[in-house]
RNA sequence: GGAGGGGUUCCCGAGCGGUCAAAGGGAUCAGACUGUAAAUCUGACGGCUCAGCCUUCGGAGGUUCGAAUCCUCCCCCCUCCA
């Protein structure tokens, strides 16, 4: 092992429980199994989830063996204390399908050849009941209720049915049949996988290390990434919207995503504060973020292309190349309202108005002030709302 | 099974008979500025055939000139006791 081994590893983790363990695994010199689980509902990946994996690949180039966990054996039975009541569980065929679709998403991270992909349905429905119950005898109540969001439940008088105590045991159980070395989740997973520590030892095997990897804030600077409050970068999102985004977030979360998301060398992320702090716009080192990301997940002619765009649009002023065309049909004149309502630019004839009054619309570059503008039918103009929201409408 | 508390506009959360399309905060959007879709400031933020009108405060009825606010029934969530 290397030094340099131990700070890859540490790079932007949370915690790892415990170090020594971790130093002395890796001082055996042999490929360690590290274990990484995911959910086997349809994978939406963004950044935030890109934490761990980014992480999954460190240890991939330093030669370390990757399990893939998809966890199909509890998405199979479903969940009925969702919050969510329609929840259903997956098929087998949605769950293979699922997983044909995170491996194409992590397959633009993680090197394919070294990793392996694995479903705890494999061993756990091979389970007996008498095995579960003998799992569950591994863990007491008191114990259970350690883990946070249990307690806060607990004793706030919320409910957690009994099958919500066994998700944790086989989570664990994972580990015991993975022969796990080293298991990463989110901090908010460390419960979780510390339960798979202890059941390894009552299995007799040596304790997995874990590594606790932070969540991601997202856009707002504020709360965690997650698509439903709409902070997120997809990794399927297009160029430009990816790098637009990117060059969005604040000039101090910029270094956070620097140290989780990039792959540049900490030291060299170190000399570029150093020039920021010397006058170099924060701008210029966000550019190299969005660039460095955009490259990953659509290759280095489109980031090249989606950084061009940027500043033709943002700095520049200019429109985007591709213009998405709308095509009305209306036998008057149209009011502006209504066309820009029945374009899709505004959600509501109000938004419309409003949106008019505050001076956002404009037709071919030109500002519209009047709300009762009148658009009549055989014309085409370029319509934009905000910098954002623009289309060539047609009316016929 | 018994006794209480609560359901308000995207979210949190005020309001408790008229002045309520409903305080305040968050999110969002726009404008200004700029170094960028950073930061900051200002404004908007139910819908419509938009200086007017229509529909919202868990659901259905009712009282009243007038209800988010009062009454009745129903649905849902939570707490305590059993």
């Amino acid at each position: 092992m290397q030094a340099s081994d131990l700070t890859t590893i540490k790079r932007g983790a949370q915690e790892i429980l415990v170090e020594e363990d971790l130093v002395k695994k890796l001082r055996e010199g042999r490929p360690l199994r590290v274990k990484a689980g995911f959910d086997p509902t349809a994978p939406d990946l963004h950044l935030g989830h890109t934490v761990l994996i980014n992480k999954l690949r460190q240890f991939q180039d330093l030669g370390h063996e990757i399990l893939f966990l998809i966890g199909d054996f509890t998405g199979m039975i479903g969940d009925p204390t969702g919050r969510n009541a329609t929840r259903k569980p997956l098929t087998r065929d949605e769950v293979l399908e699922n997983a044909r679709t995170y491996e194409s998403q992590i397959f633009k991270i993680l090197d394919p050849a070294k990793t392996l992909v694995v479903f705890n349905s494999s061993w756990m429905s091979e389970m007996s009941a008498a095995d579960l119950i003998g799992l569950a005898a591994q863990h007491t109540v008191a114990r259970m209720l350690e883990r946070d969001d249990f307690h806060k439940r607990y004793t706030s008088g919320q409910p957690i049915a009994i099958h919500e105590f066994l998700y944790p045991l086989v989570q664990g159980y994972d580990s015991v049949a993975l022969k796990a070395d080293v298991e990463l989740g989110g901090t908010d997973q460390k419960f979780n996988l510390l339960v798979g520590r202890e059941l390894q030892k009552h299995y007799g095997l040596a304790p997995q290390v874990v590594i606790t990897m932070p969540l991601l804030e997202g856009l707002d600077g504020v709360n965690k990434m997650s698509k439903s409050l709409g902070n997120a970068i997809g990794i399927d999102e297009p160029p430009d919207d990816m790098f637009g985004k990117l060059m969005s977030v604040s000039d101090e979360l910029m270094w956070r995503y620097l140290e989780l998301l990039s792959f540049q060398p900490l030291s060299t992320i170190a000399a570029w504060k150093r020039e920021v702090a010397q006058g170099l716009n924060p701008r210029d080192v966000k550019f190299r973020l969005a660039g460095e990301i955009v490259e990953r997940f659509h290759g280095a002619a489109a980031a090249r292309r989606a950084h061009e765009n940027f500043v033709a649009r943002f700095q520049k002023g200019a429109l985007p190349e591709d213009i998405p065309e709308v095509k009305l049909t209306s036998a008057s004149e149209l009011p502006i309202a209504n066309l820009l309502k029945q374009s899709g630019l505004v959600e509501s004839t109000s938004e419309a108005l409003r949106l008019i009054s505050q001076g956002a619309v404009r037709i071919d570059g030109e500002r519209v002030t009047d709300r009762a503008l009148h658009i009549a039918p055989g014309s085409s103009q370029v319509i934009q709302v905000g910098k954002r929201r623009i289309a060539r409408v047609s009316v016929t």
